[in-house]
DNA sequence: TTGAAAGCGCTAACAG
DNA sequence: CTGTTAGCGCTTTCAA
């Protein structure tokens, strides 16, 4: 917190008002209460002086006296992931034609990192925040809480404390549910699930909605055919190369980041789906839509995620006490030519 | 600028002072003057008292007695744009370390939408701004320069102007020459160019050095062959339709946002490079990475873009009243497989 | 080595 | 209808 080298002061209300022959508070008044009844001529008269002399007025001045900010954040703990990228895009854009900049912050997957940007943003009396927490750590969410900054946490739920947090999120069991039936209903018994090896409850509960379908359909559930690595492209391919030596006629790919090294590693070594192999994905990322054959894809609604967070976000700032609202979605199939029907095979 | 129904008051300096029984002048030294000397054991009592009460300070209220605020901004013009949001990735964390929080804006294109984001940036009186124009319009710098924001221009120029601004970009010309340079290393002589019809320089140079390098191997330039339409996936397969239909035997496939669309169409209707068509994209979408054959790409240095980019703004935030700097980065060729040597056609 | 006090730019009673 | 004035939370000079 070095003091800036920078010049000379800038242009403040005070300038305005000695330029419109006024006082500061009517030029305050102009500026940021549009209530108070003005003289039309004086009004207009403050207008040009401030336009004159290019007035902008100090945001950060005006919230120490109780304003709102007019700054959100977003707070995600993958922000090169497309899934989070083009809800940021819309999140962002909601944000402004509300009247706030948003800060854009990426924890990496690190719980400490979180709580230094968190503590930052607290510093900065952010109005309100979106976080798709780390690692699901609950204990950095307190930090906003104590400062009542309304929050709405996204897409990552915290184990039994939904009436807590405003929450926005699709059901991740589901998600594996939907994927493993696509491939069940084709007619394939042996299904392996590949995903990743984190600790977020959401990566469990995919594999639930997986095994979950697998009994439905009275297929003994086999431990073996769940691969988790990181989530990485070279821990794809290794899943990829676990997949192929696996036996399976089908596999659900849990994650559309190691999804792609699967299936560099399927093209590398010449098997083709779903001749070789049935496969469904959970997740839409750009480089589907150019893959042939076209996946079977599971499809999160991002857009409709995006609205209710942010509006959820917005509506809990006009109403700080409310209690906390829960939203799931469901995602959909969305089909494309990489799911066999069994009958089709020898 | 409604005033938010936020409840108490937060905790403050006084407070944080009245429990260690000291004055906020000692606690305001402890948290923003490491060079005021305290005896060890005031200044840690300060800081026992400040935790207990869970105090943090207002950088807002710090930043109108001429502390910096603690806030960069980047505002793009396409920020669905993996080139940028690439970028963007790498310029938080870069500003994070420097102990910024990074408010990200997206103009989407539009110099209006442009100005009222600079207005709102300006009113949060930011430390820096790292900006990529939309349209390539200079009016709205002068708004950060009249408030003596520093700012780097970011991938687009304006015209004649670099001494007026920093600025960090890659050499369009250069690229659009690189590519063609592919093509007609390889032999091929009827070469297209398909790309944005947007007036921004960007393009216009990327057809530059495309022309320029026919030139150089004495290949007369058609104007035929050079399309353009918007930045769309659709205008792609427009763009894609008219190559087929061209009789070239190669095409630079001047921006990958188009290009999609055109590989989209060519694996529709069958047509297969290299040996239909011979291909050079200039970027690196995530979905080049999957796609087979692999195409030849031309890559811009995003890291050392962004680098460059984040440096030159905290340097010029350090030193406000350094002469503007450019910085033009080059590309480099990465070889796929898109690309057929003339002696090898009939 | 510390604290009192005068502001920073702005808002909002309250008085005129 | 408009202006005076007392702060908001913080920094920093200056005096003790």
């Amino acid at each position: 917190m070095t003091t800036p080298a920078k010049a000379r002061k800038s242009v403040t209300i005070k300038d305005v008002a000695r330029k419109a022959g006024t006082s500061i508070a009517t030029v305050s008044y102009v500026f940021s209460n549009a209530e108070r009844y003005l003289r039309p001529e004086l009004r207009e008269r403050v207008q040009a002086a401030a336009a004159e002399i290019g007035y902008v007025k100090n945001a950060a001045a005006s919230s120490i006296k109780g304003k709102r900010r007019g700054i959100l954040a977003i707070v995600v703990a993958q922000f090169g992931n497309s899934f989070f990228t083009r809800m940021c895009v819309e999140i962002v854009s909601i944000a402004r034609q509300a009247g706030y900049v948003v800060t854009l912050c990426n924890s990496d997957e690190d719980p400490e990192q979180e709580r230094i940007i968190l503590e930052r943003l607290v510093e900065q009396r952010i109005d309100g925040c979106i976080l798709c927490p780390a690692l699901s750590l609950e204990a950095n969410t307190e930090l906003l809480r104590r400062h009542r900054i309304p929050y709405v946490i996204l897409e990552r739920s915290f184990p039994d404390s939904s009436m807590t947090h405003n929450f926005v999120g699709h059901d991740n069991f589901q998600s594996g549910y939907l994927a493993t039936l696509q491939l069940l209903a084709a007619g394939h018994r042996r299904i392996a699930f590949s995903g990743w090896d984190s600790p977020i409850p959401n990566v469990r509960e995919r594999v639930d909605g997986y095994q979950a379908a697998l009994r439905e359909y009275g297929v003994a559930v086999d431990n073996e055919l769940v691969l988790t690595d990181e989530l990485s492209a070279d821990a794809g391919r290794r899943m990829g190369a676990q997949l192929m030596a696996s036996g399976v006629s089908a596999a659900v790919l849990g994650h559309h980041e190691t999804a792609k090294g699967a299936l560099l590693h399927f093209q590398d070594h010449g098997l083709r789906w779903p001749e070789d192999l049935s496969l469904v994905m959970i997740g839409t990322p750009e480089w589907a839509g150019v893959l042939l054959p076209q996946l079977t894809c599971i499809e999160r609604p991002e857009h409709e995620m995006a609205v209710a967070s942010a509006e959820l976000l917005l509506s809990s700032i006009e109403a700080p006490d409310h209690p906390p609202l829960s939203q799931l979605f469901h995602c959909t199939a969305k089909e494309g030519k990489s799911v066999l029907a069994r009958s089709q095979l020898p």
